[in-house]
DNA sequence: TTGTAAGCGTTATCAT
DNA sequence: ATGATAACGCTTACAA
């Protein structure tokens, strides 16, 4: 291995003790005289000194480091809430890394530990399989990416989901849509059911008819989208509406459709939800429910940085809603 | 802080010394036997024992972790390389953390000094800013994601983007194209300028004119494609292909087009470079030159573990250019 | 097969 | 204003 220089030799060249190295770089400079100071500095310029962050943190029990685990890097709503965490993070002081879940219940896990063993000072998660206790048990301050019904311990920040899915459908019925399908994205997570009861009740409600088997589970990426979609456009009876869970799931429903000789929207409307970038860019481009992914992302970060520097009382759990946007754009009209 | 239990706590239940406990958590089992392996393991579970890798780290000089740092985490492309990467690098052990460069110099160099100080084992960058030479001062093994063509040192991993440039080319000259405009994605890579070169040498070679008011400097993202797709539908004598730097400008480009009432492919021809999911989306879909996104990702993975290994020659660099191919879709047609 | 003890590079405590 | 010294939790010769 390469011998990098230590405080130590920093210390022997400035000609003082590594206890005051040690207080040069870590800015703790009220009690060192200006000139120490200086000598200190061009020792470590002369060396090119590194401090050494393991070494560091192995004293201080701090890394500086938090980490965001996400399910599907791929899905582009992740990284624009990622910029959000990244700014406000940078801000504080910290690094985020990243840990790729792959909707994988064994890697989630994993990642959970090695959260532990590499001893990340803070936790952002959009959590598929693991529960709310498994998160806990890691001790690590921890703050929850999305709204999980079941959680009521950890911060939560996410959209309004069900009020974006109710905006949707409201919009749809307005158009005069009666036979609206739901292409609904499922991981086990038990928002997945109650996105559904969401979905039924709207109709419950108004009470208009409630066709359940218009419900289709799909995989939460365009692959689910186009299979939900093809199987939607072989029922004897189709919908003249379809909503996806995200976009992603829409815009494969979206390039099916138009594969198979189906008109978008003459013959069939589709809407998604998140609004992502390519959402604008399919043609008929998509009509989505906007979320505001950079601000879950700011208020998210902000949340973990109270929990982590115990700013907040503990055991009051925050929960925070992102309000949602209707965005009406070609892909949706009134049925024939 | 939370007082974790350490080696020393576990040592004391299972009535051994830390020395034995640390052979059983590093499968150093040789020399432990089966029945003091049990009472170890036991003594772990009973605990919630979780190894320190910080501890370890600093006595090992080793943190099984390996840095991947993109400039732009939003360009679809990245995230299939990192799968790759990871996939690969999950087999050998490694953790892959996401660095988020944002075509910022400032970040790049912070996050390689940020690299230094947490003592990751390896680096993968697409390097931006930063020289061969900072990257190597590191020390630190390193593998380029990308073809740089000043650098003769570290090992790359690319696609042949001069061949995928040509190609394209060739297929719009093939199609009757006389008029080609080129959207350079730059960011003071000196690989913009080879790659400008490699495009008008192209011109020269054939002896068709070549018209360097037609190559166009933007931003490496969709909005870039945008502006500079403006620039082109207001010049007198118009392009009747746009060929992209990579399918984000290109999209961006097709967007522009559509929005001014231009039809695409009938009035100009659009290609991209790259095949990002969001290519195959568009109406029309967009013809471009794919490049094997994840074979890039495991073969620079495992360049790096040669590296890290030290299973290659030193000083031989190595340099790997996966062949691109070039796919067809109704971007692009015969100019009217 | 097991244990003792030194040391990785910091920071924190207590003197001076 | 500066320094000596003891941790932090682990791995690794070396001894037994």
């Amino acid at each position: 291995m390469v011998n990098r220089p230590t405080i130590i030799d920093v210390a022997k060249i400035a000609g003082v003790s590594k206890t005051t190295v040690s207080r040069v770089i870590n800015d703790d400079v009220r009690k060192v005289s200006d000139e120490t100071v200086k000598r200190v500095r061009q020792a470590i310029e002369e060396l090119g000194y590194q401090h050494n962050s393991i070494a560091s943190s192995l004293r201080t029990d701090r890394t500086n480091i938090i980490m965001l685990m996400i399910p599907d890097i791929t899905n582009p709503f992740w990284p624009e809430v990622a910029r959000g965490i990244q700014d406000r993070m940078d801000e504080a002081g910290y690094s985020v890394v990243f840990a790729n879940l792959d909707w994988n219940h064994a890697r989630e896990q994993d990642f959970l530990k090695i959260a532990m063993q590499t001893r990340v000072d803070g936790i952002l998660i959009n959590p598929i399989h693991v529960s709310e206790k498994q998160i806990i048990t890691t001790q690590i301050p921890s703050v929850v990416l999305g709204i999980r019904p079941g959680f009521n311990t950890l911060d939560m920040v996410g959209s309004d989901s069900p009020a974006a899915m109710r905006e949707a459908l409201a919009y749809l019925v307005r158009l005069g849509h009666e036979r609206i399908a739901l292409l609904l994205g499922s991981s086990e997570t038990g928002s997945s059911h109650s996105r559904k009861n969401n979905f039924l009740n709207f109709f419950a409600e108004r009470d208009l008819p409630v066709q359940s088997e218009f419900v289709v589970n799909v995989r939460f990426d365009n692959h689910g989208g186009e299979e939900g979609m093809t199987q939607l456009l072989q029922m004897p009876e189709k919908p003249t509406a379809v909503i996806a869970s995200n976009d992603l799931i829409a815009l494969g429903a979206l390039q099916v459709a138009n594969s198979m000789g189906y008109q978008v929207p003459k013959d069939i409307s589709i809407m998604g939800i998140d609004d992502i970038y390519a959402a604008s860019l399919s043609i008929p481009a998509l009509s989505t429910v906007r979320k505001d992914k950079y601000q879950i992302g700011k208020i998210a970060a902000n949340y973990l940085i109270q929990r982590m520097t115990a700013a907040v009382e503990q055991g009051k759990q925050q929960i925070s809603k992102v309000p949602c946007q209707l965005v009406v754009r070609g892909s949706t009209t009134r049925p024939a």
